[in-house]
DNA sequence: GTACCTGCAAAGCGTTTGCTAATTC
DNA sequence: GAATTAGCAAACGCTTTGCAGGTAC
């Protein structure tokens, strides 16, 4: 995502308005790296401006990604997440917490080829497991006596 | 997936019993390579038995899942999809029409390393475009006077 | 002044859950 | 006979939509 003098240029650029919900969307996710959801960026966003609703988040959020400045990540589970990191990158998912982690890998893309006669705009790298902390706790020490439920 | 009667088997051995209608979803999804979602895997089986509800379904999959024997792609969208293809392979994921192809690509794992102290317990390859059908509709050959909508 | 945008509420969709009755072993 | 499973329906979580009023330009 652009830094946030210059999308509020583009989006203006772009035709839109910038009202006061958009500038504020656009400040939280600026640097952003937790890959929020909807619901975490309405929560963020609703301490400066209580009156704003999920509505809004949801359609700038998709503004955002139709001008390229936003990635939805297609991580299944329930809610989507998205990254305002759009250079090409990888992630890692902790299937524990949650948490997604961006990788700057050396190898972006993999040696693997599409379909005849297709075209192939997006490879999406996802690595998937347990982090660092998760597993600590997922394999704690084993004491006399304790068991883990 | 296991052919149907090693299935059947591995399924008993795990204590669980066999009922006509897992057999009926373990037959459709014998050798299927469309990725269906939960609702296509409910309207095939449902034709021979119509009794069938969907929270079977689910609860099959989800059975089958846990038994490692299907794999849930998370490709994002609506629906999920499941793959009775459990071998180490990627997918190609049409945008326009949803189609799901499997790749089976000489290099499976890219050389991107998880965060420090994680574990990484599968790494997903999703090439996301267009398939040759949708690329033709896409991009119509211009005609004189015709123009796309 | 005129679009566009917001907020609200309701609807939409896929999935999960709680319960009773039926079935498998 | 005992315990798992099926079916049904309702609840659920996330997202989208329709509309009336408000706001940026």
């Amino acid at each position: 995502m652009l830094p946030v003098p210059q999308l509020v240029e583009r989006c203006r650029s772009a035709g839109m308005r910038m009202t006061p919900q958009r500038r504020a969307i656009f400040e939280f996710l600026e640097g952003n790296t937790d890959h929020p959801t909807a619901e975490a960026v309405f929560r963020a966003v609703h301490r400066r401006h209580p009156g704003i609703s999920l509505a809004t988040v949801y359609n700038t959020l998709d503004t955002l990604e139709r001008l390229g400045e936003l990635d939805r990540l297609e991580l299944g589970g329930a809610a989507e997440r998205f990254d305002p990191e759009v250079r090409p990158h990888q992630h890692f998912h902790c299937t524990r917490c949650g948490r997604v982690e961006d990788l700057f890998g050396d190898v972006p893309t993999p040696a693997v080829e599409g379909p005849v006669g297709c075209r192939v705009d997006r490879v999406r790298v996802q690595l998937v497991g347990l982090c660092a902390t998760c597993r600590g706790r997922e394999r704690p020490a084993r004491r006399r006596g304790s068991s883990p439920q």
